[in-house]
DNA sequence: AATAATTTTTAGTCTTGTCTAAAAAATGTT
DNA sequence: AACATTTTTTAGACAAGACTAAAAATTATT
């Protein structure tokens, strides 16, 4: 069993090797987990003795596939949470990220199967991440930035990047849910902002909401 | 915000109180917990400048009003986890305790709020013993121990005083749930052992037995 | 290739919560 | 009341996980 600062540091070595898929550096982990890189090299050299990572100094890190096993569990719980919490506690999206943050350190493995069966075995999370199944296996679908589709190209809304709670709520403003079309009407040379369609109504979106939001194209 | 250590000694401390009313002594402390009389002084002087409780040098703790309301939520948010492992997730009632444990320390006043809801506001737990409302007040029902009653008696059950997992599946191998009516036949002078008819069914039970399960008097 | 800037590691400190061993206080016994 | 036993507290140590400051290694720049 792991504490939940290894699990924490494990997570977020996950998180940064879908995106890279080099070698994650000490200051990448520091940076985000909002702690010193100091503290990062301690447990980095833990983890490695625990043969979760494989860690050479100067070199950063990468995921044994012990390792990436277990953090794909830490992640599988986290989403189930997530899910349950809005479908069953009436939880909003942008609500849910801080209690699943600590529900996901709970160890009960039953906890988790029947959680699975009570809300159906679902596959996505509330933000449209996928959810990994029991061998850490996580469907990777093909989702795309609304800012890299073009004029009169369009897709279906599938995620989010970023997941603040100021980002969430802008988009519940403005009616813009995980399923939802969107049509690009225009896009501006000049600030990359965006003109589209969606529930039938026309508004324009900046370039920094267009890069973080997910869709897929259709 | 407490720790979880923390949190765990309150419970402890409340437990205590609820059977003792006098102080509750060190010693006590560190029995229920299995730890150190040593850790437990430590721990006593933090909640003690926290307020929590009240400790004076060499004569035991007793919770203020702060640390009877804060432990009573704790007590709340382990048996209504209880209630939700059981009547959602399919546990059955000897294998809810540890799991429970860690959920528990979960921090979200609208999770423990929603969760009652889903739930339907229960009472109880599924040991039989009361679920604290949020002000910390739990109905304190004049339940007796079985061993009490006397030949002819009759009651229902409605509480377990021993919940580990061996006693809780000896009841189930016997259908012995809250909620049963238990007839006293026969109480034998030489060993305390009862013979008792439940279920329209008559076997013989030991004092041990008898000494752990609370019922209420018809 | 030498120097500057950045990143990473090391060394030492701090806090939380635990422990052991010894001292002090309280309680029990004759 | 004096001694023995038990309980409780103190003092000092340790592990986990974090931090600061300084050293070492790597990377970037001229």
């Amino acid at each position: 069993m792991f504490s939940q600062s290894e699990e924490n540091y494990l997570k977020t070595i996950y998180h940064l090797s879908l995106i890279s898929n080099k070698g994650i550096t000490t200051n990448a982990i520091a940076k985000k987990l909002e702690t010193k890189a100091s503290s990062v090299t301690d447990m980095v050299q833990k983890l490695s003795e625990k043969e979760l990572i494989i860690y050479k100094k100067y070199q950063g890190v990468t995921l044994t596939e012990f390792g990436k096993k277990t953090a794909a569990n830490i992640v599988r719980k986290h989403r189930l949470w997530e899910v349950f919490l809005v479908e069953k506690l009436n939880f909003s999206w942008d609500e849910v990220h801080d209690v699943a943050e600590q529900l996901e350190h709970i160890k009960s493995p039953k906890l988790i199967n029947q959680l699975d069966a009570l809300l159906g075995f679902p596959t996505h999370d509330p933000h449209g991440d996928p959810i990994p199944d029991k061998d850490g296996y996580a469907n990777i679908v093909d989702k795309i930035l609304l800012s890299t589709l073009n004029k009169d190209e369009s897709g279906v809304c599938v995620g989010v990047n970023d997941s603040s709670s100021e980002f969430l709520r802008f988009l519940d403003k403005k009616k813009i849910t995980l399923g939802k079309k969107i049509n690009v009407l225009e896009k501006e040379d000049f600030d990359d902002s965006l003109s589209i369609m969606i529930n039938d109504k026309k508004f324009s979106i900046s370039q920094k909401i267009a890069n973080n939001l997910y869709i897929k194209k259709l």
